[in-house]
DNA sequence: CTTATTTAATGCGATATTGCACTATATAAG
DNA sequence: CTTATATAGTGCAATATCGCATTAAATAAG
């Protein structure tokens, strides 16, 4: 027996709620939207997960894709913030992209306290790699859902976003 | 060869390819959605976090959630498969909310292996004080986001998650 | 019944997350 | 210049995640 409650993630304390008023439904959306992102979420990095060899992360597998797409000699602290995690987090997985080889650490030239991040050729060849393990999966998706789903669905998704982005401390 | 993009997360690796084809696009499209998920879940995530306290982690307010709302008396194996996490990851949680007296567990009389989970009235009521202190947030996110915006997301994710679902192993 | 296989749960180890405290450097105030 | 404050990064500790191996019980095969 497959229980048919899959729908019991971050956002749906409240959608059993005696509240009934107007605000009470919105609330009520906003979580269940965050219900449904949630359980995507798990589901998706589950996958990607599985597909990244020798203990790689889908954490160092972004940073190393954010080194390639947007340019290395970034500062440690910098990609903390960008990935929104706390920078002793970032500390941590530099440190294993750097034990892989796939970064090296050098000073930063303008402030001394601080260290710039680089990319190595073995880093490329490992996102690129990894980018190649991951593509037969999402062409499997293909068949069952339309990019134009996806399309029609991104403006929202962003906006919330946006908000949620604004909104944190 | 340095690709222009703005968006740096899970979903984001393959939107500068320099496959033009139909598919090509299809892919990025769908990867551009897992993007802004990705980036959802960590913000919302943070946030709830943020709110719990004594240690307590999303997991366990998840878990307490849904043996408040869905009943109790559940085997530590069917919450892992609800949750889609590991049995040991589950029976850590488990752990945690047990040495926290906000569940209980028995063993299962119809089954000498497995145990049974039953919360407790002190888990009632971690859960409903997690709720409350939770609130505020939600309803200071409400006057940027109307909630006819999330019903309107609503159905397409929920088709994806279903997809993503039926397609895990 | 006896044995083989499957399943529930846990112990353990390797790694990940993150708050706190600390060092070193940068910047601002006096 | 000197001192106060802010910032970058790391060490450490507490906890979390999760694969692998193990134990015990249920189920299937012979």
């Amino acid at each position: 027996m497959r229980p048919r409650c899959r729908r019991h993630r971050v956002g749906d304390w409240m959608t059993n709620s005696s509240d009934t008023t107007e605000q009470g439904d919105e609330v009520r959306a906003i979580f269940a939207l965050f219900n449904e992102i949630g359980i995507m979420e798990q589901l998706s990095r589950t996958l990607f997960q599985s597909r990244l060899e020798d203990g790689l992360t889908v954490q160092h597998f972004s940073v190393l894709n954010h080194l390639c797409r947007l340019g290395d000699g970034k500062t440690p602290m910098t990609l903390a913030r960008a990935f929104q995690v706390p920078k002793t987090t970032m500390s941590h997985t530099l440190a294993g992209l750097e034990r892989r080889a796939l970064v090296t650490l050098a000073p930063n030239p303008e402030d001394g306290r601080g260290k710039l991040v680089f990319i190595t050729e073995a880093g490329r060849q490992r996102r690129d790699t990894s980018i190649e393990a991951l593509a037969p999966d999402i062409l499997r998706l293909l068949p069952h859902f339309s990019a134009e789903e996806a399309r029609a669905l991104l403006p929202g998704l962003a906006k919330i976003r946006a908000i949620l982005d604004e909104s944190r401390n």
